[in-house]
RNA sequence: GGCGCUGUGGCCGAGUGGCUAGGCAGAGGUCUGCAAAACCUUGUACAGCGGUUCGAAUCCGCUCAGCGCCUCCA
């Protein structure tokens, strides 16, 4: 019996507004689509907690041994600015600004993405298509859809045609939006514009003479409309159906909206089944953007070098600080909650690097009570990370076998009742979900020079024994606040043993 | 204005009809030369007001406060 048959999945389906059971269309196997950053400036925080999220969905579904195609997209072209700027791609205005090529910018913020995927453990997709090598898969796409009559060219623009759309499907299912209303609230507003709605949005814009990103198309040289590459290669890899799109919560409209109707309005099938949206990180509880300039980048998140940040934060730190809190949830920025995530995080690694030193299981009389009681907060874990990939309630069944880990260091009699092979395949487990599934890294151990170290640990350990052997507290005192000055914490133990840990 | 969401103990944050969430901080204790760590014990919590129910933080209604989307946004 495979794990994902052990702890069936039931998710939150946007689409349905309700939780259900994840059935893949496939047995066994999963398409996920999860909307990518668009390549124009530095990510911040926020943005990583979508990628996160889904990083864990993705990691999640593999362990319980789903074969998962995870496909990411990188957006290099096709959004247009808002303002003032109407019809020019933000791709080509940052790159006019910054006097780059186009591609240049997006080489440069597609490396800083990257960096910051590594920087957080975020594992790479299966698939990382960019917008810009799927033009002409984006151009037979469009034609589609004109085909089918959801689309209308005009002046070297196609626009989608949502009021012919919409008496065909519903277009607002997913955003709960009522369309007729908005159809009628729009109609004043685009009286000299080219578009037969306010409410049609673009598949292809034409370039003017100064724009910088340009491809031929039946309809003259051009570039893609936004929403466009998320359609177009979802179908190219995962099909015309396909089990889970996500994406941050902001994009639900219009962005997944006009998707699901550009699927429709191509293939006649909506795209995804199930639609998983992530929460936002908020800052003193409004919205971390880059137009409320309350994001800040990692390098300054590790260093502290930004008005928010009373001081530096491991990536790891981060990391578990998101994992505490759902991902449907909002998740408000403090240094007072990294804080304690800081804290939790390394109560946590530091069990974990107690393991090793635990003695045999299983070699008294076992207790199946006790043995029972372990078992069953693993089982609670996947329980919970199956009921909507709820991290946050596994993190506490985790912290629950970390404080049994630390009882058995002190007390290995009560390991001896413990059957072993239970207890094999709860620390087997244990660590699956905190390394594989939740993605930490261990950033307590000793690193490249862990062995050496450890070596060097041993001497200064043997000097304090000597020390304190003598009386000589004076000296014995001084190695273990020297010590903690540099960062690492001796303690001693019961019987004369002395540990250390780093901070 | 439309659609939707949130309000949990000192802080963060799960839960969602009856069963301890958890972490951090605080208090007491065990251990210890002292400390740290660890372990044990401990907290008046569910915005307010009504209603449904044998029973509600959890369902319904109203009020208050705040947020998100509706324009690019993870």
């Amino acid at each position: 019996m495979s794990l994902y048959e052990q702890y069936p999945i039931s998710l939150y389906n946007n689409l349905t507004k309700e939780k259900v059971k994840f059935e893949p269309l496939t047995p066994g196997r999963v398409g996920m689509y999860v909307c990518g950053p668009t390549v124009y400036s530095d990510v911040h925080l926020g943005n990583v907690r979508t990628f996160m999220s889904f990083d864990v969905v993705f990691r999640y579904l593999a362990y319980l041994g789903y074969k998962v195609r995870y496909v990411r997209n990188i957006t290099d072209v096709g959004h247009l600015v808002g303002d003032a700027d109407e019809g020019e791609d933000k791709i080509a205005k940052k790159a006019r600004l910054e006097a780059l090529e186009p591609m240049e910018v997006v080489q440069k913020y597609t490396n800083g993405f990257h960096d910051v995927m590594r920087l957080f453990n975020i594992l790479e997709p299966s698939i990382e298509p960019t917008a810009t090598g799927h033009i002409v898969e984006q151009i037979e796409f469009i034609k589609q859809i004109i085909d089918n009559g959801y689309a209308y060219e005009a002046n070297g623009n196609v626009y989608f045609d949502v009021k012919k759309y919409n008496e065909d499907h519903p277009y607002g299912e997913l955003s709960g939006r009522n369309t007729e209303e908005m159809l009628s609230n729009t109609r004043e507003l685009s009286g000299q514009d080219e578009k037969r709605n306010g409410l049609d949005f673009a598949l292809w814009k034409k370039a003017d003479a100064g724009h910088l990103m340009r491809w031929p198309s039946p309809w003259g040289i051009g570039f893609p409309g936004w929403h466009l590459e998320c359609s177009v290669m979802s179908t190219k890899y995962l099909g015309e159906k396909f089990d889970i799109h996500g994406g941050g919560m902001d994009l639900k409209f219009p962005h997944h909206e006009a998707e699901i109707a550009q699927n429709k309005g191509c293939c006649g099938k909506g795209g995804a089944n199930y639609w998983i949206h992530g929460n936002m990180l908020t800052v003193n509880g409004r919205k971390m953007a880059k137009s409320e300039g309350n994001g800040f980048t990692p390098e300054q998140l590790l260093t502290g070098d930004h008005k928010l940040l009373e001081r530096g934060y491991s990536s790891m730190t981060v990391r578990f600080f998101m994992l505490m809190s759902h991902y449907a949830s909002t998740l408000d920025f403090s240094n007072e909650a990294l804080q304690a995530a800081e804290k939790g995080y390394k109560r946590l690694m530091a069990s974990i690097n107690l393991i090793d030193k635990l003695p045999e299981a299983g070699t008294g009389k076992i207790d199946e009570a006790k043995t029972a009681e372990l078992k069953a907060s693993i089982e609670k874990a996947f329980a919970d990370l199956s009921d909507d990939f709820n991290t946050a309630k596994a993190i506490a069944s985790l912290f629950e076998i970390s404080t049994s880990i630390n009882t058995f260091y002190q007390n290995p009699n009560q390991l001896a009742v413990i059957d072993k092979a239970t207890f094999d395949y709860v620390i087997q487990h244990f660590k699956g979900i905190i390394f594989d599934i939740l993605g930490l890294q261990n950033e307590t151990s000793g690193g490249q020079n862990a062995e050496l170290l450890d070596g060097v640990m041993k001497v200064v350990i043997e000097m304090r024994k000597q020390a304190k052997f003598a009386k000589n507290y004076g000296l014995s005192d001084q190695i273990r606040d020297d010590m903690k000055a540099i960062g690492i914490q001796i303690k001693d133990e019961k019987g004369g043993e002395m540990s250390y840990s780093i901070d």
